[in-house]
DNA sequence: CGGTTGGTCTAACATAGTTAGAAGAATTGC
DNA sequence: GCAATTCTTCTAACTATGTTAGACCAACCG
């Protein structure tokens, strides 16, 4: 029973340090924007050299790839944790409304996951594909809630992503934009509805 | 009569240059991303090496500002050809469209004007004053339609926005989103217009 | 205990924006 | 017409940044 070691501590340790350099940057992002962090800023804030880091990233853009792949697991389990009520200007509204939070919660988070900031990054597949399966539950979701026309899904981030980059673009730090997530979504909703009724009406939707 | 020189050769000269210095920058934006201009490049273009373009431009920001207000121009120019109808709903189309079209015509100025995307670089007062301009017509223009309420205006910027930026950034040369204009410009017409209805009912509106 | 692996370092490179200061060209003033 | 001034351009160099090469040292493994 004492046999084979079950923990690799040289691979928790890795681990641990790769983190606590990905918490640096985070930090540094908050402080000077996405676009200070410098490798040697980073490594300054861990105790290091700028080119030790290359011992757990190999590049820049692989902290980068990193902190977008945590952000994106953080929306995805914000996005699960979402419980429909089964009320659909109730679940539309709610959900425009975490996607709007998200975003002011952590701008420096948002801006790396939803907007093409940063010059030559762009997440790796895998990171990626965390985004791409949070918009796949919302996808599922307004189809359950009858909506199925592709459009209306597009249409509907739209109008999210709209709201948050004028508000970020326009009024950092305010609300004129996102105090509109209610309203916009009883428009989205009351555009959507009948066109709704119609298509199962003929029989389209289910 | 031949007195006094009425033209300032110099000074045309060097109003020659830095538009040239300009369109280099145009071209290797769109050729190699806005984040792509470097001043040895912009320099080789126009035949100097990188410290002259200082004699033309305090720095490369100043020439990015140079840029914005280019192209502020050219959208103030394209929202004032706008010609009313008087029709709300073809009016309020029109507007989206011009804005979808004239992102789309050339992404790259888009994004040095409607994101934040160069990191450091924020347009100068008066630049931004020309894109302030665009939006203070479009307001005055919305009002003339009856449609008074600030959060309309907001509203109706940030689907317009919503649209391009989810294009640009999910399917970049494609049509899935700008071709969602039209519905958007009805639902979003559908949403105000019994508000505004309401409004001149009881006496608010003019 | 000796060899291998892994982590960290210093030194250095390439590419950027930018500055200093010299040299040359154009313009202006007498 | 020439001298002084101003403008333009250049080379050289500085700083900052991502990145690579290679040495050193400690920890682990057989």
């Amino acid at each position: 029973m004492l046999d084979q070691p079950t923990r690799d501590r040289r691979a928790e340790q890795r681990a641990r340090t790769r983190a606590e350099i990905i918490e640096a940057a985070w930090e540094i992002a908050r402080e000077s924007g996405l676009a200070g962090i410098t490798l040697r800023d980073v490594a300054a804030r861990v105790g290091m050299r700028a080119p030790s880091l290359y011992s757990y990233f190999d590049s820049k853009n692989a902290i980068y790839d990193a902190m977008f792949a945590e952000g994106a697991r953080d929306f995805l389990a914000g996005v699960e944790a979402l419980t429909p009520t089964g009320d659909p200007l109730t679940d539309l509204r709610n959900g425009m409304r975490f996607y709007v939070d998200f975003a002011t919660a952590d701008p420096v988070r948002y801006q790396l996951l939803f907007q093409r900031t940063i010059p030559g990054f762009e997440p790796s597949p895998e990171s990626y594909a965390l985004a791409v399966k949070a918009l796949e539950i919302a996808r599922a979701e307004l189809s359950r809630l009858g909506i199925s026309d592709p459009g209306a899904l597009d249409l509907f981030t739209a109008i999210g992503a709209g709201l948050t980059s004028q508000q970020f673009a326009n009024e950092p730090g305010g609300d004129r934009w996102t105090r509109l997530v209610d309203p916009a979504t009883e428009m989205f909703y009351a555009y959507v509805l009948p066109r709704q009724a119609t298509r199962r009406a003929k029989g389209e939707g289910q």
